[in-house]
DNA sequence: AACTCACTCTCAACCACAGCTCGAT
DNA sequence: TTATCGAGCTGTGGTTGAGAGTGAG
């Protein structure tokens, strides 16, 4: 079985060279040019000086090698199509992860990817903060997140993945054209199923949230992103002065709560069945793995036939559990 | 520099079964 | 509309083995 430790990158495979000085890799894609650029080629084609504001996007995290279209948020991940559906088919728990159409960004990608990484995470009037000229990203980054970065789970029921599956969410999570992979002209992903051996646990979540900000991922705002297949350049960017807040020493005190937050922020295995823990702690176990109940009582009678000794507790429970040497 | 070997580290798979989910009645 | 039933699914932890990584020769 193939290691999973190095996350999307232990499984990536070479990037498309930069379409502009055709050396080194590329790190997005120009949906109004239909090329993947280099960071500084795109820095130089997109810049303010210029005047050019194309839409672009991410390569996907898992190939590297096409556009992102979609965003999962349980895994704060941008995938093109072919490994949306690779990934979100293995089990009915991926299935159910909230996903949405990605939406590009139009200023420098550092600033961009920054605040939409956790867009997904901030209140819906915010969307539009991203792109916000006179903010560093950290700016609107930090502002509001330290509210929202805790990650507890519900309080109510058992605090299980929300259902994505509902008739309403639907038609944001497949917007792109997945039956052709095209997706402006351009054909997608053409190395699927390179995680087909690989499982997909929906906890794992650090590759990309303790990102560097030039790791991270555009990720849209779930209720805006509903339509991926953006006429090119059309999309005007929004403007607004909402983010200019929380200022002075307010802002610095929340800014060093989310820090600190983030810092001692851990993913870690979550119990959600503290119940189904408990019975796991004390079932027998041959080798670590479980036994019937049946076959360790038969199995300890063999052990212990003639030698008079006891292992269940006197009301017919399993007292002390036997970890069985074989 | 390239290769082999030994060693360490990481992590998915395996197992049984209580309890949950959901469709059928 | 509500209640009940049953089939199928999910999640839980310790051990193991395969593969990756690393350093020495």
């Amino acid at each position: 079985m193939q290691s999973f430790a190095g996350g999307w990158a232990a499984v990536a495979t070479a990037k498309p060279l930069c379409y502009s000085c055709k050396s080194a890799p590329a790190a997005l894609f120009c949906r109004h040019d239909a090329a993947f650029l280099c960071l500084r080629c795109d820095a130089q084609i997109h810049s303010h000086t210029t005047g050019t504001r194309h839409p672009r996007v991410w390569l996907c995290e898992v190939c590297e090698q096409a556009p992102a279209t979609i965003t999962c948020n349980a895994d704060a991940a941008a995938l093109c199509p072919s490994c949306d559906a690779d990934i979100h088919s293995v089990n009915p728990l991926a299935r159910r992860h909230d996903r949405s159409a990605i939406q590009p960004f139009y200023d420098s990608p550092p600033s961009a990817s920054v605040a939409s990484v956790f867009k997904f995470l901030l209140p819906t009037q915010h969307q539009h903060d991203v792109g916000h000229p006179d903010l560093k990203s950290e700016d609107i980054f930090f502002s509001d997140m330290d509210s929202l970065i805790d990650f507890d789970y519900p309080t109510a029921g058992d605090g299980v993945v929300p259902d994505q599956s509902n008739p309403g969410t639907e038609s944001t999570t497949q917007p792109a054209d997945y039956s052709t992979g095209n997706f402006c002209g351009f054909e997608l992903c053409s190395t699927r199923s390179k995680l087909d051996a690989i499982s997909y646990p929906s906890h794992n979540l650090s590759h990309s949230v303790s990102s560097s900000s030039l790791d991270v991922v555009a990720v849209p705002d779930r209720n805006t992103a509903s339509d991926a297949s953006y006429p090119a350049g059309q999309t005007a960017l929004p403007t607004t002065e909402k983010a200019v807040q929380l200022r002075g020493m307010d802002r610095e005190a929340r800014v060093l709560r989310y820090r600190e937050k983030k810092k001692n922020r851990k993913f870690e295995k979550t119990i959600r069945y503290a119940s189904r823990k408990a019975y796991a702690e004390i079932r027998p176990r041959v080798k670590g793995r479980f036994i019937k109940r049946s076959e360790m009582k038969s199995e300890m009678e063999r052990m212990y036939a003639g030698a008079g000794v006891g292992y269940m507790s006197r009301d017919g429970q399993y007292g002390v559990v036997p970890s069985l040497i074989v």
